[in-house]
DNA sequence: AAGATTATCAACCGCCTTTTC
DNA sequence: CGAAAAGGCGGTTGATAATCT
């Protein structure tokens, strides 16, 4: 249906909010909660379109809303739910509390994908560069693009309604012993205490294996992720 | 100091899905 | 059951700030 019909029907602010707004978008929301989005300009005395109040609430102006700079254990959880996850930012985003999905997506694209080049990673399939662009002129040398179009399908795929775990990522290495586990690998042993602590007190990292904890000294390190750690959060 | 470039992030756009009538 | 409305999402844009030359 495309543009919302709300902006049709008359002349609607656009662009930044300003403090008169927003002022009045939390006072009627705090009061009356937001019930039909589409209705709550017109309650609230407001001229601007229903998603927009909606977008404005979400991502500024809900009091839960955590803000400030993202902690390098933020950022690893990101990076690894988006091994998993790839671009769903708002499934991202409700494991990370007090985060906006745009907040995240800002992030990714302003940041962490800078960083994972930075470290010889691809972003979008999170593979090492070198056998990314090795694919790629490949690909170009055979004159042939299928490898690029199977990844590409790959990517459109990471969680699919079925039970199986199509990113490239997820999908077991070969040599793991336990098949049951992905592995996850963890930059710079900047692992996650509280992350790794849950996983671990939840059973989700196999705390047997060559896994590492918070407290691990290793300079990079892998965990090991049960299948039903993601398929249980991320479904 | 000033202009150019780059980084950041709030907000919009358009599409898809779900809900309502 | 189909159409319209509403909700939700990801991609993209544009304004502003920060940094570089």
């Amino acid at each position: 249906m495309g543009r919302h019909s709300c902006c049709y029907k008359q002349k609607l602010r656009k662009g930044l909010w300003s403090p008169e707004e927003d002022e009045k978008l939390v006072r009627h929301i705090t009061k009356y909660g937001h019930g039909c989005w589409s209705a709550v300009p017109k309650q609230a005395g407001l001229q601007r379109c229903g998603k927009s109040c909606r977008l404005r609430w979400i991502n500024y102006l809900r009091p839960d809303l955590k803000r400030g700079t993202f902690s390098p254990q933020e950022e690893n959880l990101i990076i690894e739910l988006h091994a998993v996850l790839g671009n769903r930012w708002s499934q991202i985003a409700t494991h990370l509390p007090g985060r906006t999905d745009n907040e995240i997506k800002n992030l990714w694209n302003s940041c962490i994908k800078k960083k994972l080049r930075q470290r010889g990673i691809d972003p979008s399939t999170h593979r090492p560069l070198s056998e990314v662009n090795a694919e790629a002129g490949d690909s170009k040398n055979d004159n042939s693009n299928k490898k690029i179009e199977t990844q590409a399908v790959m990517d459109e795929s990471h969680v699919s309604a079925g039970n199986e775990f199509k990113h490239p990522n997820a999908i077991p290495r070969a040599e793991t012993a336990n098949p049951k586990f992905f592995h996850v690998p963890v930059e710079d042993n900047n692992l996650i205490a509280s992350d790794s602590q849950a996983m671990l007190h939840n059973g989700f990292i196999n705390s047997n294996s060559t896994t590492t904890t918070a407290t691990s000294t290793a300079s990079a390190a892998n965990i090991s992720l049960p299948k039903e750690f993601f398929l249980e959060r991320f479904n």
